[in-house]
DNA sequence: CAGGATCCCGTGGGATACTG
DNA sequence: CAGTATCCCACGGGATCCTG
């Protein structure tokens, strides 16, 4: 039923429906391993296997996975050079590039929180540093 | 969109461990109802069943652990006034209020996103309205 | 190389009922 | 009013092995 989006700063967060759109973000990210995805293909294109690498612990299932989720979601784009060896690559969409913002900010807050919350720190901590 | 970030650029996203960060901020609001809870809570303190009518749909067991979660991270907190009937008040704390840009942020991506992918909307509509 | 196919499991969250 | 106490289940994600 809502369609017209009408994002100006006032009318934010009063309304039912901007929350929905609020949720649909964080949707689209909250995969276990989804921002990790991102920020490895912030600085460009990467094939499967690449991915992997850097995901330390991560299985090819689940990274298939959440590619396809992502993908399906507008945010990268998955290139097939039929070619042999087989050669995929992901890339982000312009769309995906407009999160860069998004993870800017978010990151800023985390930061401040982890800060704060000192105990915390080890469950986000990654293995692989 | 701002497409221009600000200061600490080279920074961010470059180490492991700032990644955690954006993990963490996740972790905090991707409950399935915490930035339903936090919007209901930017305009001011809010009792238990105030929140529950307004989150059409929440149970009470769900709205406590939600509730208890976000005050353990440090975002909401709690003022249990000991009087009868029983009076329990829940409110951002400055950590919790400064998500509000965050929330701005990924509320103005979340709109882009529901453009572009309207055949996605129904799954983010709230029931009651 | 880039996945598919299976099997498996913890847990976030829902439904319902009860209580100080 | 502001919660507990149980029971329950889907599903996101892990582990392992297989393949065009």
């Amino acid at each position: 039923m809502p369609t017209d989006l009408p994002v100006s700063y006032e009318t934010f967060w009063q309304d039912e429906r901007l929350a929905c759109a609020v949720s649909a973000a964080l949707g689209v990210i909250a995969g276990r391993w989804k921002v990790l995805i991102l920020r490895e293909l912030l600085p460009g294109a990467q094939r499967f296997n690449q991915l992997q690498r850097a995901l330390v612990g991560i299985s090819s299932k689940v990274l298939t996975e959440q590619l396809r989720q992502m993908e399906q979601d507008g945010i990268i784009h998955r290139q097939d050079f039929a070619e042999l060896p087989l050669r995929v690559e992901y890339a982000l969409t312009p769309l995906g590039r407009q999160l860069h913002p998004v993870l800017h900010l978010m990151h800023q807050w985390g930061s401040d929180y982890l800060a704060r919350q000192p105990q915390r720190w080890e469950q986000w901590v990654s293995q692989d540093d």
